[in-house]
This record gives structure tokens, sequence and C-alpha cells, in this order.
DNA sequence: ATGGTCGTTGCAAATATTGCAACGACACTG
DNA sequence: CAGTGTCGTTGCAATATTTGCAACGACCAT
């Protein structure tokens, strides 16, 4: 509701496609250039904006260091992240950790396949929120109306002939995905992934994250990845007890008294989903591979 | 200088320490609660800025998401390539960036000798791995579990009498180069070519690309080309300042700084390895630049 | 029920921001 | 080498924007 923090803010995004000489930030601004010039000093004091050699601007280290701050109050990470690796140590393929926020859903962790490898390679960027596994629990697990008022936001895009084409069929997706408790993704995003995901809850019991494993066709069928979703599921419910129990509630003057309950079940099904088969039928049919 | 976008990027790093509520932040803001409000309103428009249960503030996750499409999106080449320039033009050898990618070191760019040898290498393929100055450099970044996994992948061709043997002389050898901060190719790969290189590094302190100056026996000598080291070193270490984004400290709330940003000279802490020399003990001390 | 805290809103005053025009610096071109 | 263009920068007046206040409703605790 501020109109200059809000051009000045608009900048970032802005520049984190990319370094820019003034008049191409005050054009896509829409403002004049001294306008602009203001503004991107403003954000220069604060380090947000860093000014190389050509002049051109570009986003600041101290907005790095704001970001790792901000990942690191994510609590949830920190106490996952070693069960993500334990999991990728024991079926090898890629795990991810998802938390929805502001309607996004961003990957906050990943484990490679191959190696423990840094964080940085695709974490951080907003999910096809309308096709991934981690995207719909986390969806799913929103109340009714914001759930729906999301759904109908969103749009659909087409990635492969599997995806999420509207927001009936998704929000649909949702409550069977709201219903058994976990998601799969089978090629909705590209054609030849599939992915399997359960969320981690918090003490109110509301999904606080999610997280999923995904695999390759050509490694693994959808079917067979299917066969390792107790275990994922006990990863995550794993990871839920950790966070429950460390019980990090703050300096929060009044609401304090918080039960230490543990939301749904403690007993890990060890039961393989191949009779639980979702009602949604599961596309084991495969296109190209065998 | 605008004093709307200065207090309410002030109330970043105040959220950085911890979640925080409107009255909080009204206080150590040095305004009024709606004031407070309304800057807190739009710095969560734009995803800044997240509001949990409790109604208190804190740092969102898209400032992770910005910051992340911000690196993706920084070209280390584009910002190293004038300052390999320079240095070419200062020494006249050949300059060469290389980044380490799916075990494999890549040149990247390259600035060619002003003298007439030259030697053989292209842009975009990769290097001798076991041997070259930059691919050490990069490796011995890595995490261990890893450097080692590669370094026992790797073939070891003896191109000359001086290559890297085997998997432990490599590995000694990235512990030596990941302790000094350089690195070093004395006719490991053609035995009249040696290399002096140092790491280009991120705001994570991690080797994000490796720089390395390449001359030929005949026209320098391995103890000749060691004397360039600190200014190799002093090169790559500007260009890890620009890729990082080191801007001027911001100052604190309140205090007007003065009308332009006063370059901060410098340098922070450029350790020139004297006395820390390897094998082939350097009497470097100073070079013609104070 | 009552007093306290906290977040929120409307409004008028006033401050801070905006756009303009002009300047100096620089690069490129004729 | 002058000329023309772009680019970043600054002072200034007009104005739009922000600000602080006071009051309201909600909530919690006493």
């Amino acid at each position: 509701m501020s109109q200059t923090v809000d051009r000045a803010l608009s900048i970032l995004p802005l520049l984190a496609q990319g370094p820019a000489d003034l008049g191409q930030v005050a054009d896509r601004l829409g403002v004049h250039k001294s306008t602009a010039l203001r503004l991107l000093r403003t954000l220069h004091e604060h380090g947000l904006v860093h000014r190389q050699q050509d002049q051109r601007y570009r986003l600041g280290a101290r907005l790095f260091a704001l970001a790792q701050e901000a990942v690191e109050n994510l609590d949830v990470r920190e106490i996952a992240h070693p069960h993500l690796t334990a999991l990728n140590e024991e079926i090898g393929h890629t795990v991810h950790l998802a938390v929805y926020e502001e309607n996004e859903v961003l990957y906050i962790d990943k484990v490679e396949s191959r190696y423990p490898v840094r964080m940085y390679s695709r974490i951080g960027k907003p999910v096809a929120i309308t096709v991934a596994a981690v995207a719909k629990l986390l969806l799913a697990d929103l109340p009714e109306p914001e759930r729906r008022a999301v759904a109908e936001k969103l749009d659909y895009p087409a990635y492969t002939s599997r995806s999420t084409p509207n927001a009936a069929a998704f929000l649909k997706e949702l409550a069977t995905v709201r219903e058994q408790g976990w998601a799969t993704d089978l090629g909705g995003h590209e054609e030849s992934i599939n992915c399997v995901g359960a969320p981690v809850r918090g003490t109110d019991g509301r999904a606080v994250a999610a997280m999923s494993v995904s695999a390759p066709n050509v490694v693994v069928t959808a079917e067979e990845l299917l066969t390792l979703l107790p275990l994922v599921r006990r990863t995550a419910d794993a990871i839920s007890r950790e966070y429950s129990g460390t019980a990090p509630v703050g300096t929060a003057p009044g609401t304090a008294a918080s039960s230490t309950t543990v939301p749904s079940n403690t007993a890990p099904s060890t039961t393989v989903p191949s009779n639980t088969a979702p009602s949604t039928t599961v596309p084991v049919k495969d296109t190209s591979e065998g």
C-alpha cells in the first residue's frame, strides 16, 4: 500500500533476472529516470543491490545474507535434512523438501540422486504448483475456502498430457490427496519423471512442509516407485515427530500452552500400496518405455 | 535517500534476528504502529516478509527464491572477463577461466597470450582434470566424500613424467591446494607448460570458478611464473568480490551518509604465500603495485 | 464483566516524493 | 575534431504521498 516502497521492491525481481542499467530499470518500472535512480540509491545503501563496474545494477550481497538467514529460520529444513539424506542413501533417488508460502510452493532442500550435491542447484525456485506432489500435499492441507480460492487463481499449464488440466480436476485431486495422506506426480511435469510424496506435520497437525522422492521412468517404473511409499511416509513421519517434539515455541506472550501431541498416526504403516491403489487410476501404462 | 523505502528496508535485517510483532517493529523503527503496519504490508505483498500463525512477522521465503534466481542468472564469465583481459594485458600470458560441472572441469573463457607461442586449449572443452591447476582448485573445493569419489573414478593419464600418477597422489595434492588456496600445474600436462591458478569464490565461500595463468618454459621459468602468483590471486579475489556483490556496509538507520559512495579499497585479506611456499621456494615479497 | 494489549482504519496536515529540465561526461560518427 | 547521441546526475517547484493521531473492534487475562 506504499507506492514508493512498492516501486522499490519491484526492482528486486527485475534485477534477479540479470543486471540492468538505470534506463532499463526506469522503463520497466514506468517511472522517470531520476525516480529510479533515487530508489536504486536507497536499495544500494542497504546493500540489496550492487553496482558493478559497468555501472549496471544487480542484486547485492546483503540480499544473499538475508536470504541465508531466512532459510536458517526455517528450522524445518534443519531438522529434515538428515532424514532426507538418509532416505536418499537408502533408495538412491532425488529427495525434495518444500514449503508453502504466499500462494507459492518453494523447494527449500534437495538431495541429489548421485552425490550430496550443494544446496544451490534448483532449490529456492517455485515448483510447478499444479502438478508437483509436494504442491498437492501442501495445498491439500489448506482450509477449504483458501484451497478453492488458490486453485481457481492458478494457471494450469499443460506441461505434459498428464498435467492437471484445470481447477476442478486439481481440487478433486487435492481431495484425494487430503484423504489418503500422500501424493504422486506421475509424469505431470516431465513425461518421464514420477514422484511420490508425504507431508511433514507440526504439533497442530498442519502440514508445515512436504517431501517427495523423484525418479525417471527409465530407472524405476511408477509402480516400483510407489513401492517406496511406505518408506517415504515413514521418513516424513519421523521428521514430523522430531519437528513436533522439539517444540520450538518462541517467546510467544500468551498462547504458549501447546500440548506435544503428534497429530495423526504414529504407527508407520508398512503396507505396500499395491492394493491401496488410489481412486484415480494409476497410469502405469508406459507410453514408450517398458 | 528515500525515507519511506529506507524505513521499509530497515525492517528486513530487523526481522532477520527473529520474528517480531507489529509493536516491536514500530518501536525499533521509531515510527507509529500504523506506519509500520503499512510498510510491513507492502513488504508482505512482495513476499519478502511472511506472517505466521501468531500474526508475528518473519522473513519470507520469497527472499530466498529471489537470491536463488539471481545466483542462477549470474554469469561468472561476464563478470570475470574484464579482469582476465586486464591481467592478460599486464603480464601477457594466456589466462583461463574454468568451472566444475558434472564431474568435469570446463574452460569457459580464455584470453590468448600476446606472445607468439600459444598453448592449445578450447573454450567449452573439458580440461585435463588430473593435472590442470584450475581442475585442482575446483576439485579441492568439493566436500570430502565427493572429492574422494571423483578422484577414485578418474583415469590418470601419464601426459608427462610429472603428471599426477594416481588417486592417492591426486588427493594429497588437492589437500595441499585446499589449504594454500592456490594451485599450480608444472609441466603436468605438457612438458614445457606451467600454470598458476586461484579460485573465484561466491558469497557462500564456495569456488564457483577458477582462473589460471599459463606460460611455456621457453618464455618464463616456473619460478618466474610463480612470481606472478600474488597478482593472480588478487585478480581472482577481485572477481570474487564483484561476483559476490560486495557493497559498502549499510549505514546505521538514522545516520546520514555522504553524497556519493566512496569506493572502499583495501582488499580484505590477501595472504601472500611467501613463506608458505610448497616445494619450490619462491622469493616473492611484493610486486610492483603497493 | 472489565481493563489491558494488539492490529486495523479514516482523515487531515505536512512532509517527502515525483517529474521536469538542464548539465557534464562519455562514446560513437561524420 | 566537432557533432550528436546516450547515460547518469542534480536542483527545484508542484504535488501526491506518507505520516501520525485518535478511535474502533477483537482478543485475552484478570
